[in-house]
DNA sequence: GCAAAAGTGTTCCGACTACACCCATGC
DNA sequence: GCATGGGTGTAGTCGGAACACTTTTGC
């Protein structure tokens, strides 16, 4: 290793032994299928090498001038036609050697990955097919080896989503904007996996927390009692926002 | 905005619209003085433009075949010499024009920090001075204005060490090998405020936990009865590993 | 009426809170 | 003895788990 000043004078030089990265933004994108009871993640077909022909997940490379937010939404916008949606940074991915673009001595340019997770409602989302690139929504249980290290980072965001589910309020980002109890439910047990909780537990629990509204619609289902069409309440959550809580 | 086809053509030029980037890594490293009971942050004064005379957190680009995560030890192991310490990824700070020496336009190479985390025991922890750069454990609470971003940093990386010492057993990653319960409290409520818990409540629920060893050794410090001296076992640990858990 | 789904209530039990109280040591 | 800090115990309360029960619909 070369002294601290030696260094310090190579690095001044605008190169030296420092790396050169592009930077991507890969999206783990999930919505939930309330009809058919599915958690599922959006997926793109590669058509370019490396990877040519495998599933992957939607990404670019981060243009000048442009943020990571940023891109990452460009992302999104590029691939659905959405009008509300969650995005947040889930983690780095920047090991050498995880894009085969490196050079294999990874003397070359590096490829870095910050990925983001987002959230967007099933019914609301357009799928952009331009007759080219394929792109499909994905149950999480069939998604089969994607290009780079795309499997890893979406256990990552699926790992995150269970864990907010749990103690934020995400799970109104990806119902309709009314739902009914019994909706709530599904979407936790689909995600969580069956028996997470009681029903009428659950019911309580989330009721008490004072910020779904029954909007006084009723809708009904196929037998049974109909049900109140409730809706998550902005303003009333206000207040709790940095308080700690529990969903489950 | 081009078309989606021409984008392509322009991107597959290795150039076009993409930003360069140099990567960075910059670390929030936390210690805690028990004696002093003060919070500490590990700061280093900068000798080069831009920030030239500002604290910083310590930081360094990325070279060459050099994973982030390497990066980041690099970095701590330039500054301290300490046997354990504690390291995770925080966030990626990449927005255009957050390093000065970016050009104005955004068109040049580009500065992205990923930021990490970490935790080491003040006790063992040797601070390099090399005798030319500043390097010193600051109070969070005296912290001045910072080179770059690094405030907003460091409030994040804040953030992050008092939820995790919530859930997830890092405090003994700060405390010396062996310490009493009330080593164990103050480090709290050093960092949560003090009256985060009652002190006897503290105690049952952690010992009830079942992962603290009483190694037997008493230690007497001043007046008072003795205090056994504990310790993690991490073996015992083991099993409520990714069981969600309270410590406060 | 009966099945199905929504919605309500009630009992039990464990966990957390807030204290009061004993123990061992230095001075 | 008494101040100081370590350590134990307990009564009251809150909240979650489990489950029984009522209500409203379709057929």
């Amino acid at each position: 290793m070369p002294g601290r000043l030696q260094r310090k004078a190579i690095d001044s030089l605008a190169g030296g032994d420092l790396a050169d990265f592009k930077v991507g933004v890969d999206n783990v994108i999930f919505s939930v299928d309330t009809e058919q009871n599915r958690l599922l993640v959006l997926l793109v077909m590669r058509h370019d090498d490396p990877f040519l022909g495998y599933w992957s997940l939607p990404g670019t490379l981060v243009r000048h001038g442009e943020s990571l937010e940023d891109a990452a939404y460009r992302v999104l916008s590029e691939k659905i036609r959405v009008e509300n949606l969650y995005l947040e940074q889930l983690y780095t991915f920047g090991g050498p050697n995880r894009d085969p673009r490196e050079a294999e001595n990874s003397f070359g340019v590096r490829y870095l990955s910050v990925s983001h997770f987002a959230l967007v409602r099933f019914a609301e989302a357009e799928l952009i097919a331009d007759g080219v690139s394929g792109i499909a929504w994905y149950p999480l249980s069939q998604v089969p080896t994607l290009a780079f290290d795309h499997n890893s980072i979406l256990d990552y965001g699926y790992q995150r989503l269970r864990n907010k589910l749990e103690y934020s309020p995400i799970a109104f980002e990806v119902l309709p904007q009314t739902f009914t109890l019994g909706d709530l439910y599904q979407l936790y047990g689909t995600v969580l996996g069956p028996d997470f909780a009681d029903y009428s537990n659950f019911r309580a629990r989330l009721l008490k927390l004072g910020f779904l509204r029954d909007t006084g619609q009723k809708t009904s289902r196929g037998a049974g009692r109909p049900a109140s069409l409730y809706c998550f309440d902005a303003d009333a959550f206000e207040p709790c926002k940095d308080k700690p809580m529990v969903f489950i």
